[in-house]
DNA sequence: CATGAATGAGCCTTCATTCAT
DNA sequence: AATGAATGAAGGCTCATTCAT
């Protein structure tokens, strides 16, 4: 009966945006509701409580991660190596979802719902990761290696705060990268 | 000539045991008082404000990181490639330390003070990393990927959610590290 | 539609009674809230912060004060000198009122919103006084003096200590105003 | 034996200078250490509590009002009339002293021991004017207005907030003074 | 779905006071 | 006389939560 003046969705999102601009504990009910013109009322018709949202934010977040960003890359298809790479492009060109991606990193350091879901998408990655070294590598050690150092590369990029003896970040990646694609 | 009875180190460290634990929103005075057996009121002798806390603890991690660490690994002896397994050896061994590092990771992704506390040390480290790759690497651009690599593998190693295809975790990072040592 | 529980203005009396009896720094959101039955967190939903109650608090008594009193002072009929009579008439009957004028013209000497509104009130005041006086009384210095004295015997009857040689105060001030009167 | 290092007076003098500035509840024991250079430790050497310093600035008040003001009016000689003028040229040249016993005026409302004080300040003003105004003047009640009037002037002078019609505050205070001469 | 109002817990900070040195 | 350190009470504010409408 009643019109969904502010759906369950735009919650999700403003925690979302809430959680990777200021960590967990930024993700404010009363915050929230004034950056969506509401009174925080209308959010206990959508949750139970705090925990609930942080939920609905960490579910959301898994099914974007997991189908949309593997799709993403998948669907530009090409070989394993131009996978990897557009990967890497992506990151960089939704800054955003790669923001929350840190944001629950750092959480997951201390809260079990948070860990459990990393995991999930970690896996997946990791699953994903491997199947694209495969193609063109046959030792199963190297496969680790490079999966590991790939994924590496790909969260610290967007934490080191170092300087690179005078070359751009983007540019030691690359390099990096391609060496890893070797 | 007075004896002091909680010196402001002991809420230094207080506040970063709190810090890696929770994150900055979970240093607060009341707590770590609690903690320290005495009331929060006698903070306020040692410190103007909570900000004031933050700010000597960041003061205290870097100089901690730069020196300490450094120090340590250099400490040891032996060639280039025997630091650098030395530095992860160190993470592994002094694991508090290093999980207080991730938790400053994250905070100076939002705050300004931890932001540049974090870049001193990353440039310093970034540097050490330069000067132990160039005692067997010629080629500058080698230098740096491999710096970078190395680096991202250190911070990431205790970051991702992942399994190795049953490997531990440990023994992956290994032959990693094997491989940007040749 | 919502009923109303504990309407702003109920805080805005209790503050300024607060005020009379203990001056601004008696002007406590908790005290208050204990003395109308709630709990400080209420206070909240009506007020950005005390500020915001000082503020209203200010605002209500210069409503009162410019058109309420000037109103019933003008409602009673009769001439120049019956008002006046009048005037000092109400600030002896309405002492909760006036009270909270000593108390306003204390802070004003510290606090520029206080300065403020006791400035528009005297003017208002000042320049109602100076109409009356006008009526009988074509010097215009002389109306100023009479303005003067007239407005500080006013404020002054309720802030001097000192007996009068067996008189009482109000003998004393009948006398005294009987002769700018004349 | 020990070598006064902040005595008494001064922070009774401190203790003054905040009282004018933002009254009873500015007079805070740790805000007065800091502006004297010292830690608030000394304080209660020289007093038992904050009560006792209230009451050595009364006391201080008291002693400087009555003998310090009336003899400096009578020490400049001339008859009464020109002791009159005196008293408030003195107000004007001394606004420090002035400031205080609006404080104290204000304070007294709420508090016995000031209330005390100030009864005495202004029974011994109100004698010393009545002594002045009997040398021009015979009728008692007339005597008694007029002390009344000069109070009241004086005080409210430094109190009113309004204007005057375009004339200079001073000016009509010294026709009104003039009025209450003749 | 949402508002208006309130509760209670928890936080940061200030301050009078105490006490050993 | 004064410092260094601490206690404890109080105050301002934020916020998750509840509930009636």
């Amino acid at each position: 009966m009643a019109v969904v003046r502010t759906p369950r969705t735009e919650w999700v999102d403003a925690g979302l945006r809430a959680l990777s601009a200021g960590g967990p504990d930024a993700v404010r009910i009363e915050r929230l509701a004034r950056a969506l013109g509401v009174t925080k009322g209308g959010f206990y018709w959508h949750f139970d409580d705090r925990d609930g949202l942080l939920d609905a934010m960490l579910a959301t977040w898994e099914r974007t991660m997991i189908d949309d960003v593997i799709d993403r890359v998948e669907g530009g298809g090409g070989d394993a190596r131009a996978k990897l790479r557009r990967l890497f492009a992506l990151a960089a060109a939704r800054r955003a979802l790669f923001e929350v991606e840190l944001a629950v990193r750092d959480w997951a350091r201390r809260d079990k719902a948070a860990a459990q879901r990393l995991q999930r998408v970690d896996n997946r990655r990791m699953d994903y990761l491997r199947s694209l070294f495969r193609e063109f590598c046959d030792d199963a050690d190297e496969v680790e290696v490079r999966c590991m150092l790939v994924m590496s590369l790909f969260i610290a990029t967007r934490v080191i705060a170092a300087h690179h003896d005078g070359r751009r970040r983007a540019d030691v990646v690359k390099l990096a990268l391609a060496r890893l694609l070797e």
